[in-house]
RNA sequence: GGGCGGUUAGCUCAGUUGGUUAGAGUGUAUGCCUCACAUGCAUAAGGUCACAGGUUCGACUCCUGUACCGCCCACCA
């Protein structure tokens, strides 16, 4: 063991013995109770960043908790193929390469993803492992591989089977740089400055003319109609009235339809039913032609010939333009509206009707929303349930098919000939497991698979089944299956934990884990989002290579609050450093000045027979630290085990326990026992081994131990020591008397200069006794040669004096000056605790108070009235004697 | 527009079903290289618990409202 702790000369050490010790691996065991964490599947693109840190960090702590608590824990990770986000970046490297995707054909393309995965695929994987992730390794799936692949196909043939999976002409959200349709949920939307236009649209055969707004004024070259409220009477008069479409010169109706909003704009809005969502609804419900505007790429087609290829935004302009020159723009506004943009480029998308597979989602989101409702499964922090049930009871149809390559190929084929009439029935549509030689239904030849593929998500919604094994019926599924517990970040509740609960419960017929953990998002130090965007975020790689891969998990656990998002900033990760380094010299501490021949192994057991009342003291509050964290556990709050941890550790174990321990070693006095100090400290390797996993192996492998790793040893029992209240305030007037001469000390004495001796009143049997039989530990900790009791108050009282429970104590002052220092403290407490005591006083005058309040309360309060007048009694006769002597 | 979260020490946060002198870490000040640790030890200073009402013997805690910050959802063109 170094004399410095530095992480870097062991971590990676140990990460290696624990996975040549295979302790990360788990088999099936129907003895032992499974628990099971399928991991969010970081996408194979992804470098890690300090989300993944968080959430990984989590799960690893619980898999390790629990797996001291005696299960069988199984953590399945895995990458997920991320479809249009992997594309992208290959087409990037392709494009700086010179190259464009069309410059391949499919397949050509696939290889060059799949070369690019193999290449820079497990890169995420080494560093969640250097992170300490120990996940089951010899489990690890990839969304794309041969297992998976087949569960996906399986899940879209079943779902279509059972009419839950159709295919549509409607209108859906369009990126037209992806080139691909996107789910709602893809879209996001941000608050953008816009401007409203204005528009005249004139009447057929009359001078008048309606105007209409609209933020999007390109699309009025698809209009097809113009829509008012039909109580709306500005617009009576114009009712069964015809538009001439400006620019277009295409003879359109005035129609009514009572989704228009009277207050909006002019009350009249143009309808363009194939580049709006609502209006492609009115185009419905009043049969309206449906004109397309766009190209996929986002220009502008012939259907609005002069505009043919012009960019869309260039369109908007140039139609601006023209409308102008036909006095056609009423006015301008700026305005504030939100738009959407693809969630992986950023692009403005457009609403744009395609053919599209949708799954149905009203019979999948039923079950679901019963299964939380029933608390089959819980969300902690429960808040989160609300969203998801919200969000669950007003589900929309998933689109699901992407036109891009990258991906699992839909596994439908169409029939290009459909010879008859059962064929045309079925639009040609042939839903296969493998490709058909020929059409089931006409035997034609002709066949052409679909060319999408799946959301990425699709793949993902399967994953705590998919990656054990489905859809075969495999033992590991049978003992796996339901998972414990999905630890996640608000962010995905809609694109994944919710449809990993319908497809759970469809495909399963069970619930795919019964806890959902949603933890906080990192934030940078001002409270924003960490994004490549903005450069804020913060490299764990770099934290781990400075301060270790302990004190980056230590830190981000300690200080998320529970439920909250995390702030986070470089200066913080010396929490988690300073602690480890606390430990690791409380540990040279122990093997150089405690561990002896006597003790054979830091796995040793105590005898709760034979303890001092120090070691009952801090075994006691080790019991209540253990009962804390069992319960914390449950309920996942980490952070606050954390801190438990390291305030008993830091406060009790080694600010108190330890130094009386030196004493004890030191005078020979043996009011506190070797033992319980490595029993202690063994203890809380163990708790403290989930949270900083490299570390405490290290310190229990280099001492003499009992078992191969820190990781196996068990969680630490209660030893249900009885240490009462009485005995308690024992020790708190310990530390009172301690910490009152120290405070003292620091006010009157320079420096290391000794007291001669301190001065206690001795009117009080329990005092005088604890203060005798502790008096080294009171004599080395605060610094004073002798303690002197006085059966005189007066002669105390005469020096500067702290007023503690049981009497005062004084430690006499020679000098003027400080004497007059004392005088002032003392006049300052005494407004203090007179003010407290008035305070007191006044409640207990008060009737209401004596006979509404509880009996215990108004004991207290009568006992603390007897505690404050006390001390204010002492404090009043200590000033007196002051002013005697001294002549104040 | 709807919903959720937040507002407590300079900063980041605790504060369990209402009942101590409202706590911790960090930062600041002062003194210490005390034989585990200066990544440390000791001591101290620092708070109208966002604001306004209400309930109660008693409110940081419960209720109502207001303000500000943040997030999510939503078919205002």
């Amino acid at each position: 063991m170094e004399t410095r702790y530095n992480p870097a000369s062991f971590e990676t050490k140990w990460y290696n013995f624990w996975l040549l010790k295979r302790y990360f691996h788990s088999e099936i065991d129907p003895g032992t109770k499974p628990y099971v964490i399928v991991i969010p599947p970081p996408n194979v693109t992804g470098v890690l960043h300090m989300g993944h840190g968080l959430n990984n960090t989590i799960q690893d702590i619980l898999i390790r908790m629990y797996r001291k608590l005696g299960f069988n824990t199984c953590w399945v990770p895995g990458t997920d193929h991320a479809g249009i986000a992997t594309q992208n970046v290959v087409e990037k490297k392709l494009l700086s390469e010179g190259k464009t995707r069309e410059s391949f054909t499919r397949s050509e393309f696939l290889n060059e993803v799949w070369k690019w995965k193999e290449e820079h695929g497990s890169t995420i994987i080494k560093q969640l492992k250097r992170l300490g992730a120990l996940c089951d390794w010899e489990r690890e799936r990839f969304t794309m591989d041969e297992g998976l692949s087949r569960a996906v196909k399986e899940v879209f043939i079943r779902l279509f089977e059972n009419g839950l999976v159709y295919r549509d002409e409607y209108i859906i959200n369009w990126c037209v740089r992806c080139k691909t349709a996107l789910s709602d949920e893809e879209v996001e939307y941000k608050e953008t400055t816009g401007k409203l236009y204005y528009i005249k649209y004139p009447l057929e055969n009359n001078n008048n003319y309606i105007i209409v707004a609209t933020t999007r004024p390109e699309t009025m070259l698809g209009d097809t109609a113009v829509a008012v409220h039909p109580d709306d009477n500005r617009y009576k008069q114009y009712w069964g009235k015809y538009i001439i479409l400006p620019l277009m010169r295409r003879k359109i109706p005035l129609i009514c339809d009572s989704v228009v909003l009277m207050e909006f704009g002019t009350g009249a809005v143009k309808v363009t039913p194939s580049h709006d969502p609502n209006d492609f609804e009115i185009g419905k419900r009043h049969n309206l032609q449906f004109i397309n505007i766009l190209n996929p790429d986002g220009t502008l087609n012939n259907n609005v010939a002069p505009y043919n290829g012009l960019d869309r935004f260039r369109a908007r302009e140039r139609v601006i333009e023209d409308l102008k020159k036909e006095n056609l723009i009423e006015k301008i506004e700026s305005y504030k509206h939100s738009v959407g943009h693809c969630y992986r480029c950023d692009t403005v998308i457009e609403p744009y009707i395609s053919k599209q597979w949708f799954v149905k989602m009203r019979p999948l989101a039923e079950p679901a929303i019963d299964v939380v409702k029933k608390e089959r499964i819980k969300f902690y922090p429960s808040r989160w349930r609300g969203v998801y049930l919200n969000w669950m009871e007003n589900i929309k149809d998933w689109c699901i098919s992407r036109q891009i390559w990258w991906g699992h190929r839909i596994p439908v084929w169409y029939c290009k000939k459909m010879e008859n009439e059962d064929c045309r029935i079925k639009n040609g549509v042939i839903v296969r497991r493998d490709q058909p030689k020929e059409c089931p239904y006409c035997g034609a030849t002709e066949l052409v698979q679909d060319a999408d593929v799946l959301d990425t998500w699709f793949s993902s919604a399967l994953w705590p089944f998919s990656t054990l094994g489905w859809p075969e019926e495999t033992e590991e599924l049978k003992y796996y299956y339901p998972t414990t517990v999905l630890v996640t970040d608000p962010g995905i509740i809609f694109f994944w934990v919710a449809r990993m609960i319908m497809m759970g419960l469809f495909f399963m017929k069970e619930i795919p884990f019964s806890d959902v953990y949603i933890h906080g998002t990192v934030m940078d130090a001002i409270g924003r989002k960490m994004s490549k965007s903005l450069g804020n975020g913060i490299d764990p790689l770099e934290v781990i290579d400075k301060y270790g891969a302990d004190a980056l998990r230590f830190t981000i656990t300690a200080i998320t609050p529970t439920g909250q998002n995390l702030l986070l900033s470089m200066d913080k990760f010396s929490i988690g450093q300073n602690f480890a380094n606390k430990l690791w010299n409380a540990a040279r501490f122990l093997k150089m000045k405690v561990i002896s021949d006597r003790i054979q192994t830091i796995d040793l057991k105590i005898n709760t027979d034979d303890l001092s009342f120090m070691d009952r003291w801090i075994l006691s509050l080790l019991d209540k630290l253990i009962e804390d964290t069992e319960q914390n556990l449950r309920i996942y709050k980490l952070n606050e085990i954390a801190m438990d941890i390291y305030a008993y550790f830091w406060h009790e174990y080694c600010d108190w326990y330890l130094e009386f321990l030196k004493i004890d070693i030191r005078e020979n006095t043996s009011l506190t026992k070797r033992e319980t100090a490595i029993y202690i400290f063994n203890s809380l390797l163990s708790l403290l081994h989930p949270f900083i996993p490299f570390i405490t192996e290290e310190i229990y492998q280099s001492f003499p131990h009992s078992y191969d790793s820190i990781m196996i040893t068990p969680f630490p029992a209660k030893l249900s020591i009885n240490f009462d209240k009485e005995e308690s305030e024992k020790i708190e007037y310990l530390k009172e008397l301690i910490n009152g001469i120290r405070n003292i000390r620091s006010i009157f004495l320079a420096g290391r200069e000794e007291y001669v001796g301190i001065n206690v009143e001795d009117t009080e049997t329990t005092a005088r006794d604890l203060i005798k039989e502790y008096s080294v530990f009171i004599k080395t900790l605060a610094k004073v040669k002798e303690i002197n009791f006085l059966k005189s108050p007066e002669s105390v009282l005469r020096s500067a004096i702290f007023v503690t429970k049981y009497g005062a104590i004084g430690i006499p002052l020679s000098d003027k000056i400080k004497i007059d220092k004392q005088y002032k403290k003392l006049l300052k407490e005494k407004e203090i605790i007179s003010r407290r005591v008035i305070k007191i006083q006044s409640r207990l005058n008060n009737k209401d108070f004596l006979s509404k309040a509880p009996f215990e309360i108004c004991e207290q309060t009568k006992e603390d009235l007897d505690k404050f007048q006390g001390k204010l009694k002492r404090i009043e006769e200590s000033l007196k004697m002051i002013e005697r002597i001294y002549n104040k």
